[in-house]
DNA sequence: AGGCATAACCAAAGCGCTTTGGATAACATG
DNA sequence: CATGTTATCCAAAGCGCTTTGGTTATGCCT
């Protein structure tokens, strides 16, 4: 069913249903009532793409998640970014279109997505220390959103981010607090903007105590499990071993407490550790008392002030650039305890 | 710049130009390398709604991702799924249009892609027991294919799947091929036709030993860490305990992991775990020797085995129905080890 | 009554592409 | 020489929608 066949139906143009189902208001309530209702009847939905060619719109975000080439990793907190993206979108019949692209072909990717106009918009996913990308959406043309901040010009483009640094500087701090001064760092990849920031503040709580960052428990890496379990292993065998451990996923994590346990000793009495948590559907951080204490911020929830500030942008609400900087939660569960003598 | 103006710098008819990016014959090989690169120097893509338009075709593949409306939860693997699949249609020039959505609104959203022709066909993820997507699709005429299976009428319709039976059932007898007479299975949720299916391999493993399956040491929910957490600790602290456990998920194992450890045994040596290992990315088992004994099959590969199915479907190039029945290897790790007198 | 808003509707153009149904010139055929 | 053939190109229709620029009643005002 087709917008010339309901028209005929209804003994209406096409010119008429069109503004009755589209709420414009030169169309008389009675004519609009029947119309709609004639169109849920025969089941009748507007095809996207003639729509899309009229308008010049295409109702479509894209979201272009780069793929690690070196490790051929997808990051995790994708899942729950999008499922919080998805459903601003489907509440404003915006369509997600999804491209996975080695990091290498993203730019040739945006520019397809610009030249074919296949999308309104985009979420720009992982942002590197420099990222060339938001230069290129720049000269496109074409709406984004950085879910995280690029090094480069923060106020000048629109991003959502949470304060790593500060975030990681209050975990820090907190292992200060219950007596400990020999802290391990199991970070990101740095190359990564979200894992740089969060080294400066690491660093930043280590000065505020008179200490030096010490290379020697300082990791940086894919945040893995079996990255977490390496790491700490080394660190732990070593002459100078940490008493606790700032770790950047929970993932990551596991791995530490897998070391732990592996060398006898048992997390949270022995050993101190410490996570970033981003609220992973599937990755609960316990849900009675946390498994781990953590700085947590959600990613679910990134995903949706994304998305909304995206479509308030292409909608023209509200002039860009906006930002948006999230603060993280402390939450104490059972993976930290004081300084053993 | 679009096909007029690409027709009018060249002194070129709009249908000639369109022919000879388009690969017709009926155009000279000189005028359509001609035509190529004033494309490309021009930086010329056709525009995708107005080509759908003019084709009835889209280019797009849906992915309608079910979120467990009762634990909000998206199913992990579907990252590593989503990967695979996107490879393929970018090679093939496809888009993949992503939902998200409450299982219960799956049904509107399927309709929906259907009536306003956005997609060319979609993957079904996730399909239960019996699962009323199936009959919807070939109602509404989408084509599609089924990543799994649903129980009935398995050769109507399109699916890649793993031989899940088969795979429990290998697992529960390597198990008791080591000694193990106590093993305990910890599925997933057994609505989803996939753990039902595994239940059955397990069980009948268990038969073929003279064993009658014990509920008390079945558990079966959602797969998450703190589930395996909390079903082996309660297990493990009853009267009659497991030796060996056959788990559905890594993820779930590393709680099976930590409840093992958190009673002072330890994995591979005085209990024994099997898992069912999807490969995903952030979630290797060990890098040189598996931590976990497993079968396994790579949910990546799947990903593109679907894609390539239902691209296959739509071109044509073969009568539906198609199945692929995978059968998963077992590989060895140290999480297993002969029953301790 | 004439003039003028206003409400309610419609015909047709246009979005950027593909495709149908020629047109033209060059060339071969009988 | 008249007639097919073939190679190469083109004008225009059509995909299903939105939107521009009307038209036709109807009611109100002076």
């Amino acid at each position: 069913m087709n917008l010339k066949e309901l028209a005929n139906l209804l003994g209406l143009s096409q010119t008429t249903v069109s503004r009755a189902l589209n709420d414009y208001p030169e169309v008389n309530e009675a004519t609009r009532k029947r119309v709609v209702e004639a169109a849920r009847a025969n089941n009748y939905s507007p095809n996207n793409r003639a729509k899309g060619l009229a308008t010049g719109r295409s109702m479509a975000i894209g979201h272009v998640i780069p793929i690690s080439t070196q490790h051929e990793i997808v990051n995790p907190i994708f899942a729950d970014f999008i499922a919080g993206a998805g459903q601003v979108y489907s509440a404003n019949n915006h369509d997600m279109l999804l491209s996975m692209v080695p990091d290498l072909e993203e730019e040739a990717t945006y520019r397809n997505m610009a030249a074919r106009r296949s999308v309104d918009g985009v979420i720009v996913h992982g942002p590197r220390a420099h990222d060339p990308r938001i230069s290129l959406l720049d000269e496109l043309g074409l709406p984004f959103v950085v879910h995280g901040r690029a090094g480069q010009n923060e106020s000048d483009y629109n991003w959502v981010d949470v304060n790593n640094s500060r975030s990681f500087q209050r975990a820090t701090n907190f292992l200060f607090d219950l007596g400990h001064r020999r802290i391990a760092l199991v970070n990101g990849l740095e190359d990564m903007d979200f894992a740089r920031r969060r080294r400066e503040g690491y660093v930043e709580a280590l000065r505020d105590h008179g200490l030096a960052p010490d290379p020697a428990i300082m990791r940086s890496s894919e945040m893995t499990e079996e990255y977490g379990w390496k790491a700490a292993r080394s660190m732990l065998a070593s002459t100078n071993p940490p008493t606790a451990f700032v770790v950047s996923s929970m993932l990551t994590a596991i791995g530490v407490r897998r070391a732990i346990g592996d060398i006898g000793q048992r997390m949270g009495r022995d050993i101190s550790v410490i996570i970033h948590d981003d609220v992973l559907s599937y990755l609960r951080n316990g849900d009675d008392i946390p498994i781990f204490t953590a700085v947590r911020s959600s990613v679910h929830h990134a995903g949706r002030l994304c998305a909304e500030m995206l479509l308030d942008i292409i909608q023209g609400h509200t002039p860009p650039p906006r930002n948006l900087l999230l603060e993280s939660e402390l939450v104490v569960g059972g993976s930290t305890g004081p300084l053993r003598a």
